[in-house]
DNA sequence: ATTGGCAGTCCAAAGGTTCGAGTGCCAGCA
DNA sequence: TGCTGGCACTCGAACCTTTGGACTGCCAAT
């Protein structure tokens, strides 16, 4: 974009961002003398204004009233003005509470999840970290009854999957005791994809008559480790569609059924290329292909202890708060990044 | 109730509660009895309707309008005039396969919550089976590093809890498989309290110099037995609220609030009756202590394999459909059971 | 470049009117 | 006794009109 617009077109376009978010009504150039201090009159503006319609960052949503951001015009805001401080030390203290109570990584999610919500009033969304690069740290096998036992399956992201499992042979202790040895001692350290390769050939270390047994348990615990691939989501938040209802001009029902089918948010995640540490925004049109034309989504990405990137954000109507949201995406993605990598 | 208001009366009183349910709008004799056989004038239905305002059955909210139920009319439609027919062998069906699929009780109940979310458009909710009155079936020690392993906790009700623990003395296997066998001779088929009870007296078995490491696995573990005992909760389809918008006459606000506030749901639920089996309505002022005035509750109770009974229903405006819903809500229940119950 | 002034536009709110659905009541009828 | 048709009455929802005001765009002056 060539340089049409003056700084102070640019100043100006800054709070017509803010004053819409915080007011819901078009803004004119008259408020704006008033409620800010530039120190020229309200025509001057009205001709930064009329300059900054030329170039589509802003517009008039009927002839004779006040301006509105485009898309464009959010996506300008969010990429040159707006200013991400950090958080209060309230908001901080916040955080580390609430989260710092957790016990494991499914309760740091879920608070991770809620806290976002909160902070943000807009639907929250936190991603597992993906088991697909993560890898084994341990497998656990727990008989239960004589046929019956539970798997157990850890990685060194600290997700914990378990899965019962019936088995047609009675068990005895000594060869779960054997199995389960082996198993870690094959598959400790590997990832995924490796471990489920290496399972393939698992059985051929026993005799002929446990390999049926241990057959059943290498099955199941091969599904677990490749229908786990897919991806995980957790969202919190949902009602407060219902408070920024307004501002979706058609019904929320399209922004519900997107809500409802985690996958289309998560190829939408998976669109957003994360740079560690930075907070990226998606803009209203942009994300027209999912049927969120009039949804913006702010997302960050965070890294656990195996070294998996997993990403977090919000979304909500376009017309959001971007410089709150951004920064608590950023401050909440920051500090799981530390509680996970330490952990 | 003396029967002041005869057969065809409370026969007005359910078509007015169906058609309004359907409509939203206030019913008038006129469209009653176009839409309904009743094979008399309207001017009759009209007396008929006189006398249910006189029971306080249904109110008129202007003085030339149709009628809408009270909540007292509601309770009476609910009570003596709601058939609860089965489901369809399509919904039937298609809940033994949503749920069919589960491969453990966390996946089962999120299924569960959120089936109960689409069969009825309403907020749904799911109890976890309570922990307090279901016994030990397993401890599991899992060593992750030398001085960091996981505590893994299943009940014979299906839960599974784990914990990450961090000693301060290095681990050896030698000793956490002792500690694992005695803890699980110990406390296998014990209830949870008595669990938390013996807890306090198992370190006694070890050698001075190894108590205090056992010491800090004992102490984790009665944490995890004691803080679980407090009931968790699934939610899904709050963005249901946001559909049903218009049914509360304020704001949702007070109703997002209680929802958020998931101890409020629990001490809701905890005072609603439940025979196995049941299926129990609670509607609109009959919840105004929690802020919920305007809502109704549609509950029944599960059971699972350890004996423990959960509530699991529905929450929404208190002009829902009680038909569909409590028969949902019941056959999910019940399905639920036997699912839990043989598994 | 910036400004004050002015004509023009058009939405939103306020007021007024109409329309019709619905009620209560009553006298007549089976 | 219970049901019916008829009628006067009420009152909200919908529609129209009017008014006020918040804007803008433009222009001549500084």
């Amino acid at each position: 974009m060539t340089v049409l617009v003056s700084d102070r077109g640019l100043e100006v376009l800054r709070v017509i961002v803010q004053d819409y978010v915080a007011s819901r009504e078009p803004v004119g150039s008259k408020s704006i003398v008033e409620r800010h201090s530039f120190g020229v009159s309200a025509a001057t503006i009205r001709n930064d204004m009329a300059l900054l319609e030329d170039e589509e960052l802003i517009a008039a949503p009927h002839t004779s009233s006040g301006r509105v951001p485009t898309d464009k015009g959010y996506r300008v805001f969010v990429d040159q003005l707006a200013d991400l401080r950090p958080l209060t030390v309230a908001q901080r203290g916040a955080i580390e509470a609430f989260l710092g109570e957790s016990v494991d990584l499914d309760d740091v999610l879920a608070r991770t999840v809620r806290l976002l919500a909160q902070l943000t009033h807009q639907v929250a969304l936190v991603q597992y970290p993906s088991l697909s690069t993560s890898r084994v740290r341990h497998v656990e096998l727990v008989p239960l009854t004589e046929t019956r036992l539970m798997t157990v399956f850890i990685t060194d992201s600290g997700r914990v999957e378990q899965r019962l499992l019936d088995v047609s042979a009675p068990l005895d202790d000594m060869l779960i005791g054997e199995v389960r040895a082996k198993l870690n001692s094959a598959l400790g350290g590997l990832g995924l994809s490796d471990a489920a390769t290496k399972l393939t050939t698992f059985v051929e270390g026993f005799t002929p008559e446990r390999r049926p047994v241990v057959q059943q348990i290498v099955a199941s615990l091969t599904e677990q480790v490749l229908a786990n691939k897919q991806d995980r989501l957790l969202m919190a938040g949902t009602a407060n569609l219902a408070r920024t209802e307004e501002d979706f001009t058609g019904s929320i029902y399209p922004v519900l059924e997107a809500i409802e089918e985690q996958v289309t948010l998560l190829r939408l995640f998976s669109e957003m290329e994360i740079e560690p540490g930075g907070v990226l925004a998606r803009i209203g049109r942009e994300n027209a292909g999912y049927g969120l034309g009039e949804t913006s989504v702010v997302t960050s990405g965070y890294s656990s202890s195996g070294g998996s990137v997993a990403r977090l954000g919000v979304l909500g109507p376009t017309r959001m708060d971007y410089s709150n949201n951004m920064a608590a995406v950023r401050a909440v993605a920051r500090y799981l990044s530390r509680l996970l990598g330490t952990e």
